[in-house]
DNA sequence: GCGTTTTTGACAATCGTTCTCATTTTCAGA
DNA sequence: TCTGAAAATGAGAACGATTGTCAAAAACGC
């Protein structure tokens, strides 16, 4: 959730920028939907430093990335703590779900395979209410 | 998992050679992997279609995808039903595992949302035994 | 066979992402 | 505050997987 290693890492506008545009937008959003967000706001980031700050939000754990089966993927800042995603697949709303028996499941079968260092990833996609009826 | 529409899908020697390829090849594989073994068979294949043809399978349901972490789409045939995988992160040796806790947990949790058209991805990732012991 | 319809495939185009590298910025000392 | 080594930035090029184009080739009901 922190930064591990060694090196320092320094404090810069961009970086800054970056990270309070994801505490304060919601759900999920591109690389370039973020760079687009930063220009309407005046803040001046290159989209190669957007790239390379969400990758590093990413590794260290501060955001949650999604790949969506045909598109770009999708950074956003979520709560602490592991958890899935329930995304429409018409307008992109999402709920954050917890499955305690899901993840104690998924651990388990890797140890019976003799996996260690143990991950996984879990989506789930339907259609929400709203979109269901609007149709 | 069989055609769907009433359009007639034609019987080619290039589909023929890539099904005949996924029947016989182990684990997944990207398109131009499995474009440069149709190559090597002899069989002369376009990597267009080597791709359509890929795209029709999944859409079927013949044939599963996989979408790692940092890399392209991964394509393989395998067994009926739905199912998961436990991937390797190192040499990608693969196991498919079944979870109906998890399906049925994942349909609850959408449903309880007002989801409906429920679908899910779930991969494990882990480092085996083998990759483990060596290193 | 014939003709219509589908399929093919070489190639261009697209698109998200990463690389390059010269310039700018940060920040720990002095 | 000043300096300089190290880190970060960003414009643009490069990349790599995938998709689009469209004329030529194959499939198949008749
Ligand atoms: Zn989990
Ligand atoms: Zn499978
Ligand atoms: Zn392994
Ligand atoms: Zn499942």
């Amino acid at each position: 959730m922190t930064t591990p290693q060694g090196t320092a890492a320094r404090n810069t506008r961009q970086r800054s920028a970056v990270a309070t545009l994801l505490s304060q937008v919601e759900g999920f959003h591109s690389a370039q939907e973020l760079h687009a967000m930063l220009r309407d706001r005046g803040e001046r980031v290159g989209l190669t430093t957007v790239y390379r700050t969400l990758q590093a939000l990413a590794d260290a754990g501060d955001i949650d990335v999604m790949r969506p089966p045909g598109g770009e993927q999708l950074f956003r800042r979520c709560s602490d703590g592991h958890h899935h995603h329930l995304v429409c697949r018409t307008c992109g709303r999402t709920v954050e779900v917890a499955g305690p028996a899901v993840e104690s499941w998924a651990d388990r079968v890797a140890e019976q395979h003799g996996f260690v260092d143990v991950s996984h990833t879990l989506e789930i996609f339907g259609t929400c209410r709203e979109c269901a009826a609007g149709r």
